[in-house]
DNA sequence: TCATTAGATGAAGAAAGCTTCAGATTAGGA
DNA sequence: TCCTAATCTGAAGCTTTCTTCATCTAATGA
């Protein structure tokens, strides 16, 4: 009687007792593992729960429903990389912006390449329905950042840093999907880096003497 | 006794008279619509005949099953992009670096927005296993036509022609989806596009004076 | 006109997966 | 030690969806 339930996608029960917690742990753990291994397609809550270690009716006491397993696993790392992308922001502010953004690029790409295979499995879940929304509410998060940290920079912009913030992000997305999808990611790591930086310094350069 | 069934995802049949022409354009058309309307995850065989205005037997006399159906509509979508690409790339060789990208970006953008709907509800198709190679392997079409272009230009470049490709076609990708998933696409369409062509032009001209 | 081929139909078989729940097990504290 | 609350289990019901195929209708050409 605790909560009437008004949000179908929230975890039916907090874990108390530290093995629950690790139940939760596992099965999210295991719906990356599935979800890289099989596919979206073909994840069923019972392979997840026997990938876990644990069984279905465990997985239903955290998880409301499927589609509620899925969108938890992608917050959990959709926030990493924004807490990230924050965390950054904040330390440089004030700076100028070719090392605001170098910062913020490698501290990006960082988040990203700390696991790769779990950006990589994500990627089939972010882009469904539900997802979006959530993938866009955390993402402001980290436009909020990125405008912050511009607007305290000594040189002046003469664009609208929101639109500076929707640039970067979009570059930085669309590059880093574009090496997590390719081949080998870590073997074009660095060069991929460097251009990245090397794009975004030429960027605010014009931006700021426009 | 035509062909042996080596393809699974091919057409079983070929439309012959004009009826059937049409009844394939309604389905892909339909699938696009009801992946738009519903999401990928409650599409299903029937409701997409329902909506094409034919029987789901129609559906399967032309594609073996649902993922060819998907793949079918993503496919062309994607070829349609590429084929774009391909042509303002032959029509730009020789050209400088700015009007080229220029050009190429214009043109990206333009088969992207031409159908807006379309573009958005295949990124829940595209994230797929199978439909991941798809993309990347009509994507290289790009790539390859990007290269070659940027090779005849008569400025030189200073990086490897294949990786600014790679890059360019990041940002371009990157940026157009997150403009196409935001609230109002066409409202920023302008500001965009100018954002993005002035980005590029930075980084070239990074690229060709380093 | 009529035979033959192409195309369309949709009820129903079969499979698959989600989710529940009644009962078993384990941990924590009195 | 023993009671209570937390946690776990997994067989089975229920629903949903895919896919087939026997049958019907429309087009083509001789």
């Amino acid at each position: 009687m605790s909560q009437p339930s008004h949000a179908l996608l929230e975890p039916r029960k907090s874990p108390v007792q530290a093995r629950s917690a690790a139940s939760v742990e596992a099965i999210l753990e295991a719906t990356v593992q599935v979800l890289l291994s099989v596919g979206k397609d073909r994840l069923t809550t019972t392979r997840v729960a026997l990938r876990a270690g644990v069984s279905v009716g465990t997985l239903y006491q955290y998880f409301p429903n499927k589609s509620a397993l899925l969108q938890a696993a992608l917050k959990r790392h959709l926030t990493a990389v924004a807490s990230a992308v924050e965390h950054v922001c904040r330390e440089q502010e004030g700076q100028k912006l070719q090392p605001m953004v170098t910062a913020l690029i490698t501290a990006f790409l960082q988040a990203k390449m700390q696991n790769v295979k779990t950006s990589v499995a994500l990627y089939a879940v972010s882009s469904d329905l539900d997802a979006a929304k959530i993938v866009q509410q955390i993402g402001s998060r980290s436009t909020k950042a990125i405008v912050q940290m511009l607007t305290t920079s000594p040189e002046p912009l003469t664009a609208d840093p929101q639109l500076i913030a929707f640039m970067l992000q979009g570059l930085m997305t669309g590059v880093s999907r574009k090496l997590l999808e390719s081949p080998a990611p870590e073997k074009h790591f660095d060069a991929v880096r460097r251009e990245l930086i090397s794009m975004a310094c030429a960027y605010l350069h014009a931006c700021s003497s426009r």
